[in-house]
DNA sequence: CTACTTTCTCAAGTTCACTTGAGATCAAGA
DNA sequence: TCTTGATCTCAAGTGAACTTGAGAAAGTAG
């Protein structure tokens, strides 16, 4: 059952079980490039660990709302074939650290032009200090809404 | 051009220009009952003021990253032909409030652990406090993920 | 009345993040 | 060797939130 051979290489369903993935999706992430998994003679994938961190990486990201093509943008930092240093990481998750709190930012300011507001009934777009301030961000082309969006 | 005709109503492209979205996203939403526009002997949509306000929360709530359903469920609150009173709002407001705080609270926590994490990168999924404690959300279903959901 | 703008309906297309299904192949145990 | 079970590819489907396009009717200005 768990793979496991020669070096530590785990195969596409070992990697569903730990990460708690769909093997459809984690072949999907393949396909894209969020992760690139080598074969074996016979085609199938093999993961190293460190494919598992960053698969573990990719379902925070998209908790916080970032799009596959953002996390795509921040993995491509850390090395593919490589296992990532501590110091690869590190990197990476300042930058994810600034990015929540923006965003934590956005929603306390949110918060606070909601306190000043509630009960005025006031909700319209030119007046309102509610909606006003943050505004700037999402509507442009189709698709679903990419959710509070980042400065 | 502002058709405001006889009891202030608005047209559809009136609307459109104080709320920023466009005429056929207004459109989708009248037919979504998210609002309810009257119509003209003609057919013609015509809207109230505080359809605007109701459009208006429709993006707040979407920038938090709030379904098109949930929106749904929160706006039933709402009366559609009256113009909603103060304490309508208000009580649409406080529950907003309150997942809003859901919302900051959890981002919090994840920063909090993120900083216990940082460097070390052990982002794993069984045993890195960063991804677990806050897991069971999401995952369901196709489509694109939900985003951040709240217990 | 004519010309022009706005709005109407309805069907189909778009993006994202995947899933589902069909049919074939690989690998391992009895 | 035979039989499972896991995996493969490739095409097509899904859901959310809209947009786009076609063709027709409504309203307004001159």
């Amino acid at each position: 059952m768990s793979v496991t051979s020669s070096k530590g290489l785990l195969s596409i369903g070992d990697v569903a079980r730990r990460t708690g993935l769909a093997v459809s999706a984690i072949r999907f992430y393949d396909d894209e490039g969020l992760v690139s998994a080598r074969r074996t003679p016979g085609g199938r994938r093999m993961f190293i660990r460190s494919d598992i961190r960053r698969l573990s990486f990719i379902l925070i990201a998209q908790q916080l709302g970032f799009s596959l093509d953002d996390i795509r943008v921040q993995l491509k930092q850390l090395p593919l074939e490589r296992t990532p240093t501590k110091r690869d990481w590190e990197r990476i998750s300042r930058g994810f650290r600034a990015h929540l709190d923006a965003r934590i930012g956005m929603l306390e300011r949110l918060r606070d032009r909601l306190d000043g507001c509630i009960g005025c009934g006031c909700l319209s777009l030119d007046t309102c200090k509610l909606y006003n301030p943050e505004d700037k961000a999402g509507k442009r082309g189709a698709g679903p809404r990419l959710v509070i969006e980042e400065p």
